[in-house]
DNA sequence: CTAAAACCTGACGCTGACGTCAGGGGCAAG
DNA sequence: CTTGCCCCTGACGTCAGCGTCAGGTTTTAG
Protein backbone atom coordinates (compact mmCIF):
# COMPACT_ATOMS: atom_id res chain seq x y z
CA UNK A 1 0.00 0.00 0.00
CA UNK A 2 1.96 2.81 -1.72
CA UNK A 3 0.40 5.28 0.45
CA UNK A 4 2.74 8.47 1.26
CA UNK A 5 3.80 7.75 4.97
CA UNK A 6 3.50 10.58 6.59
CA UNK A 7 7.30 9.65 8.38
CA UNK A 8 4.99 9.19 12.02
CA UNK A 9 3.34 5.99 11.10
CA UNK A 10 5.51 3.61 10.73
CA UNK A 11 4.42 0.09 11.59
CA UNK A 12 6.41 -2.37 12.65
CA UNK A 13 6.30 -6.52 11.69
CA UNK A 14 6.72 -8.95 13.79
CA UNK A 15 10.19 -9.97 13.39
CA UNK A 16 11.19 -6.64 14.50
CA UNK A 17 9.45 -5.96 17.59
CA UNK A 18 11.17 -9.53 18.49
CA UNK A 19 14.84 -8.31 17.13
CA UNK A 20 14.24 -5.03 18.57
CA UNK A 21 12.95 -6.75 22.09
CA UNK A 22 15.40 -9.05 22.16
CA UNK A 23 12.62 -11.90 22.28
CA UNK A 24 11.66 -14.85 19.30
CA UNK A 25 9.31 -14.20 17.12
CA UNK A 26 7.14 -17.33 18.82
CA UNK A 27 7.17 -15.30 22.26
CA UNK A 28 5.63 -12.61 20.73
CA UNK A 29 2.98 -14.43 18.85
CA UNK A 30 2.44 -16.33 22.61
CA UNK A 31 1.87 -12.82 24.47
CA UNK A 32 -0.65 -11.67 21.67
CA UNK A 33 -2.55 -15.62 22.44
CA UNK A 34 -2.49 -14.66 25.99
CA UNK A 35 -3.99 -11.38 25.93
CA UNK A 36 -1.33 -9.23 26.47
CA UNK A 37 -0.81 -7.69 22.82
CA UNK A 38 -2.97 -6.46 20.34
CA UNK A 39 -1.85 -5.87 16.56
CA UNK A 40 -3.32 -5.10 13.32
CA UNK A 41 -3.67 -7.02 10.39
CA UNK A 42 -2.06 -6.37 7.01
CA UNK A 43 -4.34 -7.41 4.10
CA UNK A 44 -2.69 -10.29 3.91
CA UNK A 45 -2.87 -11.04 7.59
CA UNK A 46 0.25 -10.51 8.92
CA UNK A 47 0.61 -8.68 12.76
CA UNK A 48 1.54 -4.80 12.42
CA UNK A 49 2.54 -3.31 15.43
CA UNK A 50 3.08 0.23 16.24
CA UNK A 51 6.69 1.36 17.83
CA UNK A 52 5.65 1.25 21.30
CA UNK A 53 5.39 -2.56 21.03
CA UNK A 54 8.90 -3.06 21.98
CA UNK A 55 8.74 -1.54 25.06
CA UNK A 56 5.60 -3.34 25.91
CA UNK A 57 7.32 -6.54 24.80
CA UNK A 58 10.71 -5.44 27.36
CA UNK A 59 8.11 -4.72 29.85
CA UNK A 60 6.42 -8.21 29.48
CA UNK A 61 10.18 -9.38 29.85
CA UNK A 62 10.63 -7.61 32.95
CA UNK A 63 7.33 -9.06 34.72
CA UNK A 64 7.79 -12.78 33.79
CA UNK A 65 11.80 -12.31 35.06
CA UNK A 66 9.87 -10.91 38.37
CA UNK A 67 7.29 -14.34 38.20
CA UNK A 68 4.29 -12.86 37.40
CA UNK A 69 2.48 -15.38 35.06
CA UNK A 70 0.74 -14.28 31.84
CA UNK A 71 -2.40 -13.59 33.23
CA UNK A 72 -1.43 -11.55 35.91
CA UNK A 73 0.15 -9.40 33.67
CA UNK A 74 -2.82 -9.11 31.77
CA UNK A 75 -4.89 -8.37 34.28
CA UNK A 76 -2.49 -5.60 36.01
CA UNK A 77 -1.78 -4.47 32.25
CA UNK A 78 -4.77 -1.72 32.58
CA UNK A 79 -3.27 0.12 35.50
CA UNK A 80 -0.24 1.11 33.25
CA UNK A 81 -1.64 2.72 30.32
CA UNK A 82 -5.23 3.74 32.04
CA UNK A 83 -3.17 5.10 35.20
CA UNK A 84 -6.23 4.25 37.01
CA UNK A 85 -6.44 0.85 39.68
CA UNK A 86 -9.90 -0.90 41.33
CA UNK A 87 -9.62 -2.46 44.51
CA UNK A 88 -9.13 -6.04 42.83
CA UNK A 89 -5.96 -4.60 41.17
CA UNK A 90 -4.44 -3.14 44.23
CA UNK A 91 -4.56 -5.86 45.97
CA UNK A 92 -2.81 -8.01 43.21
CA UNK A 93 -0.35 -5.04 42.94
CA UNK A 94 0.36 -5.54 46.56
CA UNK A 95 0.79 -9.04 47.03
CA UNK A 96 2.45 -9.02 43.66
CA UNK A 97 5.11 -6.42 45.37
CA UNK A 98 5.00 -8.52 48.31
CA UNK A 99 5.87 -11.98 46.95
CA UNK A 100 8.48 -10.16 44.66
CA UNK A 101 10.31 -8.58 47.91
CA UNK A 102 9.86 -11.79 49.70
CA UNK A 103 12.17 -13.38 46.81
CA UNK A 104 14.75 -10.64 46.72
CA UNK A 105 14.91 -11.46 50.49
CA UNK A 106 15.95 -15.55 49.93
CA UNK A 107 18.27 -14.36 46.82
CA UNK A 108 20.03 -12.01 49.23
CA UNK A 109 20.11 -15.20 51.95
CA UNK A 110 20.87 -17.42 49.30
CA UNK A 111 23.85 -15.00 47.84
CA UNK A 112 24.99 -14.45 51.55
CA UNK A 113 25.48 -19.01 51.86
CA UNK A 114 27.09 -18.55 48.41
CA UNK A 115 29.88 -15.96 49.62
CA UNK A 116 30.17 -17.14 52.53
CA UNK A 117 31.94 -20.29 51.19
CA UNK A 118 33.54 -18.38 47.75
CA UNK A 119 35.20 -16.20 50.42
CA UNK A 120 34.36 -13.05 48.75
CA UNK A 121 33.27 -11.42 51.88
CA UNK A 122 33.56 -7.94 50.95
CA UNK A 123 30.63 -6.14 52.05
CA UNK A 124 29.61 -4.00 49.29
CA UNK A 125 31.17 -4.06 45.65
CA UNK B 1 16.86 -52.92 67.12
CA UNK B 2 16.65 -52.64 70.75
CA UNK B 3 19.99 -50.86 70.96
CA UNK B 4 19.87 -48.94 74.14
CA UNK B 5 19.30 -45.57 72.60
CA UNK B 6 22.44 -43.51 74.18
CA UNK B 7 19.87 -40.25 73.62
CA UNK B 8 22.04 -39.33 71.04
CA UNK B 9 22.00 -41.61 68.38
CA UNK B 10 18.24 -40.53 67.37
CA UNK B 11 17.41 -41.62 63.95
CA UNK B 12 14.49 -39.54 61.86
CA UNK B 13 12.27 -41.34 59.47
CA UNK B 14 11.51 -39.48 56.11
CA UNK B 15 8.16 -38.00 57.34
CA UNK B 16 9.99 -36.25 60.02
CA UNK B 17 12.25 -34.92 57.97
CA UNK B 18 9.68 -33.51 55.60
CA UNK B 19 7.62 -31.89 58.17
CA UNK B 20 10.61 -30.60 60.06
CA UNK B 21 11.87 -28.68 56.81
CA UNK B 22 8.19 -28.13 55.90
CA UNK B 23 8.36 -29.93 52.30
CA UNK B 24 6.77 -33.27 51.12
CA UNK B 25 7.86 -36.34 51.53
CA UNK B 26 7.85 -37.16 47.92
CA UNK B 27 10.07 -34.02 47.54
CA UNK B 28 12.41 -36.09 50.12
CA UNK B 29 12.63 -38.69 47.72
CA UNK B 30 13.54 -36.82 44.99
CA UNK B 31 16.07 -34.92 46.41
CA UNK B 32 17.99 -38.61 47.37
CA UNK B 33 17.19 -39.07 43.53
CA UNK B 34 18.79 -36.40 42.52
CA UNK B 35 22.21 -37.48 44.94
CA UNK B 36 21.49 -34.73 46.78
CA UNK B 37 20.60 -36.75 50.46
CA UNK B 38 21.70 -40.05 51.37
CA UNK B 39 19.97 -42.45 53.90
CA UNK B 40 20.77 -44.84 55.34
CA UNK B 41 17.75 -48.39 55.37
CA UNK B 42 16.02 -50.18 58.05
CA UNK B 43 16.17 -53.89 57.44
CA UNK B 44 12.71 -53.75 56.18
CA UNK B 45 13.84 -51.16 53.45
CA UNK B 46 12.67 -47.85 55.34
CA UNK B 47 15.22 -44.74 55.02
CA UNK B 48 16.44 -43.49 58.19
CA UNK B 49 17.87 -39.96 58.48
CA UNK B 50 20.15 -37.95 61.06
CA UNK B 51 19.03 -34.89 61.88
CA UNK B 52 21.13 -32.55 60.29
CA UNK B 53 18.67 -33.71 57.32
CA UNK B 54 16.43 -30.91 58.26
CA UNK B 55 19.02 -28.56 58.13
CA UNK B 56 20.07 -29.96 54.58
CA UNK B 57 17.07 -30.07 53.09
CA UNK B 58 15.87 -26.54 53.94
CA UNK B 59 19.54 -25.63 52.59
CA UNK B 60 18.51 -27.17 49.19
CA UNK B 61 15.03 -25.32 49.23
CA UNK B 62 17.11 -22.17 49.66
CA UNK B 63 18.95 -22.99 46.78
CA UNK B 64 15.94 -24.03 44.55
CA UNK B 65 14.71 -20.67 45.18
CA UNK B 66 17.71 -18.91 44.13
CA UNK B 67 17.53 -20.72 40.12
CA UNK B 68 20.03 -23.52 41.26
CA UNK B 69 19.31 -27.04 39.41
CA UNK B 70 19.62 -29.93 41.58
CA UNK B 71 22.61 -30.96 39.74
CA UNK B 72 24.50 -27.52 40.65
CA UNK B 73 23.59 -27.84 43.88
CA UNK B 74 25.33 -31.82 43.88
CA UNK B 75 28.26 -30.33 42.46
CA UNK B 76 28.74 -28.11 45.21
CA UNK B 77 27.63 -29.64 47.91
CA UNK B 78 31.34 -30.50 48.56
CA UNK B 79 32.41 -27.12 49.00
CA UNK B 80 30.47 -26.99 52.30
CA UNK B 81 31.17 -30.42 54.28
CA UNK B 82 34.52 -30.44 53.01
CA UNK B 83 35.41 -26.41 53.26
CA UNK B 84 37.48 -27.22 49.79
CA UNK B 85 37.07 -25.75 46.54
CA UNK B 86 38.29 -26.76 43.19
CA UNK B 87 38.95 -24.29 40.03
CA UNK B 88 35.99 -25.40 38.86
CA UNK B 89 33.89 -25.19 41.44
CA UNK B 90 34.94 -21.83 42.43
CA UNK B 91 33.85 -20.73 38.59
CA UNK B 92 30.60 -22.07 39.43
CA UNK B 93 29.83 -20.56 42.72
CA UNK B 94 30.85 -17.27 41.10
CA UNK B 95 28.57 -18.06 37.83
CA UNK B 96 25.73 -18.55 40.59
CA UNK B 97 26.26 -15.53 42.68
CA UNK B 98 26.64 -13.59 39.44
CA UNK B 99 23.19 -14.82 38.10
CA UNK B 100 21.72 -14.05 41.03
CA UNK B 101 22.79 -11.20 41.36
CA UNK B 102 21.53 -9.89 38.11
CA UNK B 103 18.35 -11.85 39.28
CA UNK B 104 18.20 -9.73 42.31
CA UNK B 105 18.41 -6.29 40.40
CA UNK B 106 15.84 -7.52 37.76
CA UNK B 107 13.71 -7.95 40.88
CA UNK B 108 14.36 -4.41 42.47
CA UNK B 109 13.79 -3.30 38.68
CA UNK B 110 10.27 -4.37 38.73
CA UNK B 111 9.14 -3.72 42.29
CA UNK B 112 10.28 -0.27 41.14
CA UNK B 113 7.53 -0.69 37.89
CA UNK B 114 5.11 -2.11 40.55
CA UNK B 115 5.60 0.55 43.58
CA UNK B 116 5.35 3.33 40.61
CA UNK B 117 1.82 1.94 39.90
CA UNK B 118 1.12 1.60 43.48
CA UNK B 119 2.03 4.55 44.76
CA UNK B 120 4.04 3.19 47.58
CA UNK B 121 7.07 5.51 46.76
CA UNK B 122 8.23 5.68 50.34
CA UNK B 123 12.10 5.19 49.81
CA UNK B 124 12.45 2.49 52.80
CA UNK B 125 10.39 0.66 54.87
C1' DC C 1 10.50 -13.40 -12.75
C1' DT C 2 12.64 -16.09 -9.28
C1' DA C 3 14.74 -17.27 -5.11
C1' DA C 4 15.38 -16.12 -0.48
C1' DA C 5 13.56 -14.31 3.61
C1' DA C 6 9.81 -13.44 6.50
C1' DC C 7 5.19 -14.42 7.89
C1' DC C 8 1.07 -17.44 8.76
C1' DT C 9 -1.60 -21.30 11.46
C1' DG C 10 -1.71 -25.42 14.01
C1' DA C 11 0.16 -28.63 17.05
C1' DC C 12 3.45 -31.50 19.49
C1' DG C 13 7.88 -31.21 22.50
C1' DC C 14 10.63 -29.63 26.32
C1' DT C 15 12.23 -28.62 31.11
C1' DG C 16 12.34 -29.26 36.38
C1' DA C 17 10.62 -29.97 40.72
C1' DC C 18 7.69 -32.10 42.26
C1' DG C 19 1.96 -34.03 42.71
C1' DT C 20 -0.59 -37.95 42.56
C1' DC C 21 -2.39 -42.42 41.81
C1' DA C 22 -1.71 -47.60 41.97
C1' DG C 23 -0.55 -51.51 44.40
C1' DG C 24 1.70 -53.59 48.29
C1' DG C 25 4.50 -53.99 53.10
C1' DG C 26 5.27 -53.16 58.21
C1' DC C 27 4.37 -52.07 62.83
C1' DA C 28 2.35 -50.29 67.14
C1' DA C 29 -2.19 -49.98 69.77
C1' DG C 30 -6.53 -51.78 71.27
C1' DC D 1 -6.57 -59.87 64.79
C1' DT D 2 -7.52 -55.76 62.77
C1' DT D 3 -7.47 -50.96 62.40
C1' DG D 4 -4.78 -47.17 61.04
C1' DC D 5 -0.80 -44.76 59.94
C1' DC D 6 3.53 -44.54 57.87
C1' DC D 7 6.57 -46.42 54.55
C1' DC D 8 7.96 -48.52 49.86
C1' DT D 9 8.55 -48.57 44.48
C1' DG D 10 7.22 -47.33 39.90
C1' DA D 11 5.29 -44.35 36.70
C1' DC D 12 2.34 -40.99 34.63
C1' DG D 13 0.54 -35.96 35.23
C1' DT D 14 1.29 -30.87 35.77
C1' DC D 15 2.37 -26.13 34.63
C1' DA D 16 4.26 -22.13 31.92
C1' DG D 17 6.76 -20.03 28.58
C1' DC D 18 8.19 -20.81 24.96
C1' DG D 19 11.10 -24.19 20.95
C1' DT D 20 10.41 -26.49 16.91
C1' DC D 21 8.69 -28.91 13.01
C1' DA D 22 5.16 -29.12 9.11
C1' DG D 23 3.09 -27.21 5.32
C1' DG D 24 1.66 -23.20 3.02
C1' DT D 25 1.41 -17.83 1.63
C1' DT D 26 3.59 -13.26 1.12
C1' DT D 27 7.05 -9.84 0.76
C1' DT D 28 11.49 -8.41 -0.67
C1' DA D 29 16.00 -8.45 -3.09
C1' DG D 30 18.30 -8.93 -7.39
Amino acid sequence: MTVTETSAERVLRIGEVARGAGVSVRAVRYYEQQGLLTAERSPSGQRLYRQDAVTLVRFFQQMYAAGLTSQRIAELLPCWDSGHTDAEQRAMLRAERDRIQAKVDDLQAALDRLDEVIGITDTHP
